[in-house]
DNA sequence: TTTTATATCCCTTTAAAACAGGATATTTTG
DNA sequence: CAAAATATCCTGTTTTAAAGGGATATAAAA
């Protein structure tokens, strides 16, 4: 009885790949595949693995928010973040949501055992370039906003102006202009352009 | 002795997934595979293999000028270009530089034998994705701008008023104001923060 | 060569954002 | 519980952007 991995990823090559990687290897079993967050959350209320090989991006959520959603139902799953993307931010939301490791989709199949087996055992685990990532001084980090500053933002980021937002969140125009003010200092920019460049650099928007 | 497919991609993973959706292929023969376009070049130097599956995000060169680089030195070779991505732009910059078809890494395996043997007989093969995407008129597609309004709209992004843009680029305020107005209409953009979000979704700063 | 695209410049009015400087109620958390 | 964070709302003024309407010179393409 091995290891139970489960995988959720877009990309057919992708699962193909990692289980042509892992049949073989005697510690692992191959608990099946999903290619979007929902089918895996109806997995998970069958049979939960052991450990879950995440991709970040997905057709119907980010793997941001799933990892946030499996960690709180199935506390015992342990998740590993899987992305082409080697950015900071991403490998640290993975971890604050709950994920016990992050791999490059180019790791070879030594680094994915390894991945599999350190996160299985209770640990984590980060590839080198993650880890590498995590610890680089450029750390141009996304700056803490609340669930509601979020929420102005993404409408902001479309185009509505303050009345319009405030109008399709039931509040006065006035809170909108509070939160865009909050909003300007936490980014620390001189206007709505940057403001918005810079939430679109930190893949807020 | 079938057809001899090599694959360059940067990711571990879609290799192992493609090799494996391809192994028991019997009119498939496996010529190789490279992780960077330097070493693709390298290997077509010693053989020609019939077909070539690249991807478009390459570590040293994209996949859209390697191909141009392929087609010019070795015509006979057949390309498909792959990539996550369904972006109008990427799959007609492939084709206009010589790639026969592109496909999805969402592909089944189906798909990309369909596609390696009909692109293998000289012909032209588009994902079902892909050949929406080429044909839709909601072309996501960053619009076509000019040189200068580019260099405002970087500045516009950075945060620059009309008058500190002016002062930079040494025009009056009026032409970076007309220059704004023609970005926000070619990119259907309601205010600066919309104009900011399309252009940072189309990786124009 | 004539049209088209690009780049430049101007005016006016209205709408929106930025800035300043408050206040209060409700959660969250140490 | 008390402090901190969050979310809500207010009155102003100043600055900037948006929308509408123009115009001219030049370079590139048909």
């Amino acid at each position: 009885m091995g290891i139970k991995v489960f995988i959720v990823d877009d990309h057919y090559m992708v699962i193909e790949g990692i289980r042509s990687l892992l049949q073989n290897e005697k510690g692992i079993d191959w608990a099946g595949h999903a290619t979007n967050a929902s089918s895996c959350l109806a997995f998970l209320q069958q049979q939960q693995p052991d450990v879950i090989l995440m991709d970040i991006n997905l057709p119907d959520k980010s793997g941001i928010d799933l990892c946030k959603e499996v960690k709180e139902r199935y506390p015992s799953v342990f998740i590993i973040g899987l992305s082409t993307f080697n950015q900071q931010s991403f490998i640290q939301k993975m971890i604050d949501n709950g994920a016990s490791g992050y791999v490059l989709k180019n790791a070879t199949q030594a680094e994915l055992m390894e991945a599999i087996e350190i996160v299985a055992s209770g640990k984590t685990f980060l590839s080198n370039e993650a880890a590498l990532s995590l610890r680089s001084k450029d750390n141009n980090d996304a700056p803490v906003i609340t669930r509601r500053e979020k929420e102005v933002l993404e409408l902001i980021a479309e185009g509505m102006t303050n009345n319009e937002v405030a109008q399709k969140l039931f509040i006065s125009p006035s809170t909108v202009d509070t939160h865009r003010k909050n909003l300007l200092v936490k980014f620390d920019a001189k206007n709505t352009a940057s403001l918005i460049r810079l939430a679109a650099q930190h893949q807020l928007i």
